[in-house]
DNA sequence: GCAGTTATTGCGACTTGTTGCAATAAGTTG
DNA sequence: CAACTTATTGCAACAAGTCGCAATAACTGC
């Protein structure tokens, strides 16, 4: 376990009891695990590899409704990858939320800090605005993808 | 079949050809199924039963392999919608290719040209690109749910 | 702590989605 | 309009994901 993630950990404990959210051993070890790789796109096979190989191990319909739970609650953030299928990311305490997807290649980055904030600007002016917790996707080509294909 | 959309079937049959891509019975199918319906999200099943129901059948792998084809050609933006699973969407030419999605009711909204313009110049001044079959995905809270949950 | 309430779990049956492969047919060349 | 090349298809076996339901256990209130 990562120093510093334990604090965290608890946080998020706390934050689902806040939302009249239960506590259970398959939520507390899928967000130990998620918490713990916060920084890497899981799949839903190493995620499900993981909560089966655990001890107390949860099955794999209560993964899958904890995942959309998390989500809900903005804990985690599931994108399709083009080659690779779903992936789950923690976004929760994360300043930076967007990603870029490459429909040609596949190819995801993430965004950087200021066209972060620029597109929030333009939500909040136009809508009305700002949120917690938003997350942003672009689906695009690559610079890569770009020069080999004029169209794309 | 909807006026106008048999021009933009030629159109889009004649973009496949320049992809290098074969024109076959499925793909002209599949196409004609999304153009007729471009203005709503499509999901899976209704797409696979108008697939199967047809004279000329496709194989539901088949399916799978020409939305996967479609998507990676800026054709079709698919997306998982909460609750409602993957939607497939028509966004070729479109002018506007963002949508909302609440990550607490799953209501999803098209969004207006102005956001769109915004943002695409935020990516262009920051990342020196403005790209063509640009989508951007907002996933967040809709004003509905920000009224009843603070932490939203 | 104990009893009561009910969200969550695990299970099983089912549906949806993926993949390797051999057969097919779209496009190309002459 | 053949003959050829190879992308695409349908199929079948498999893997991943969903859903209703009865059993369980997390929280609440006393
Ligand atoms: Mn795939
Ligand atoms: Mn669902
Ligand atoms: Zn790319
Ligand atoms: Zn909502």
């Amino acid at each position: 376990m990562i120093p510093g993630a334990m604090k965290k950990h608890q946080d998020l404990l706390a934050f689902l009891r806040s939302q009249k959210m239960r506590v259970t051993p398959p939520r507390r070890l899928l967000l130990q695990f998620i918490l713990d790789h916060s920084n890497r796109r899981l799949s839903i096979r190493e995620i499900q590899e993981f909560m089966g190989a655990q001890l107390r191990k949860a099955d794999r319909s209560s993964v899958y409704r904890n995942l959309e739970t998390f989500e809900r609650l903005g804990i985690i953030q599931s994108l399709s990858f083009p080659g690779e299928g779903r992936r789950y990311q923690y976004v929760f305490d994360r300043k930076v939320r967007h990603f870029y997807i490459c429909r040609s290649c596949g190819k995801a980055n993430r965004g950087d800090e200021r066209l972060f904030r620029r597109v929030e600007a333009a939500l909040k002016d136009i809508h009305g605005f700002a949120k917690a917790n938003l997350s942003v996707v672009f689906y695009g080509a690559c610079s890569k993808c770009r020069k080999n294909s004029p169209t794309a």
